[in-house]
DNA sequence: TGCATTTATTTAACATGATAAGTATTATAG
DNA sequence: CTATAATACTTATCATGTTAAATAAATGCA
């Protein structure tokens, strides 16, 4: 049988913290969890979104989205509106203050994924992203 | 700022998603999660190990793997044995129980790993495999 | 129109992730 | 030899992961 040690779900998950252990203490500062930030970021990107869109923008399931949401809402960091020709739709979208948040906390970050890019490198960081992204899209297609 | 499909640590994610996402199942038919196979795989391998060992091999957490430990002896999965010189220290192994089960999903899951081997190819699986490696040992490095 | 079906989201229940604090045992300095 | 620190786990608490079931609104079709 093959090693332990090269289990590829593993090995992602290892990259992965590694990775996140740069990032979480910052987060944590600002009291935000790692998915709280990436509803916050995503919602950046999108500019208020419905919530399934949001679960697939933030790679979160919706039960856990559901829950997030609930959290961000009580800190007036997001609000929602309701979709008027379909209620089962909420639009999510920052408030002013989640806004304020993003912007104080996003240069941080992207100043810590600056050393990350210059202790690997720009090529093999490029490099890595593009065989997880050819991997992901393999096995979707054959799901 | 970079794009936010461009995370890093969300591509990690989404690569190990789609990988456990045809292992799972599997898993579940047998009343495993993901984490206890991998405590399960990791005594397999040491044979018997301490709980702090156990964890850094097992990429879990100490709480974590404490729950899993109560859980998986419940089911004698597992038994503890003490250290005679040290009684800080369990030294947990498995029981024929749990070796009998660790035979029966090993080969199953060894066989759908084989599938992504094939969709991927083995080069790229491999290529795939040393980034991750190099990019972990770069960022503990310089912890 | 009326009703079964689908879609969007939430709830529920149990397991793990993350951090801090607690407990018991061993090692160590004075 | 003893008080103190370090080590190895465990508990506690809150947040998320995972699956199944529930709810509610919109669609499709007889």
């Amino acid at each position: 049988m093959r090693d332990f040690k090269h289990s590829l779900p593993m090995e992602l998950m290892r990259a992965r913290e590694a990775a996140m252990a740069r990032f979480r203490p910052m987060l944590r500062d600002h009291g935000l969890t790692e998915q709280q930030w990436r509803v916050i970021r995503a919602l950046v990107d999108a500019g208020g979104a419905e919530v399934g869109e949001l679960a697939r923008k933030s790679c979160l399931l919706a039960p856990s989205l559901t829950r997030i949401l609930q959290h961000l809402e009580s800190r007036s960091l997001i609000k929602r509106t309701q979709n008027s020709t379909d209620h089962r739709r909420a639009i999510i979208s920052l408030t002013a203050r989640g806004r304020r948040l993003f912007n104080k906390i996003g240069p941080r970050l992207e100043s810590l994924y600056s050393v990350i890019e210059d202790e690997f490198g720009m090529e093999r960081l490029a490099a890595l992203y593009t065989l997880l992204a050819e991997f992901y899209e393999t096995l979707q297609a054959n799901r």
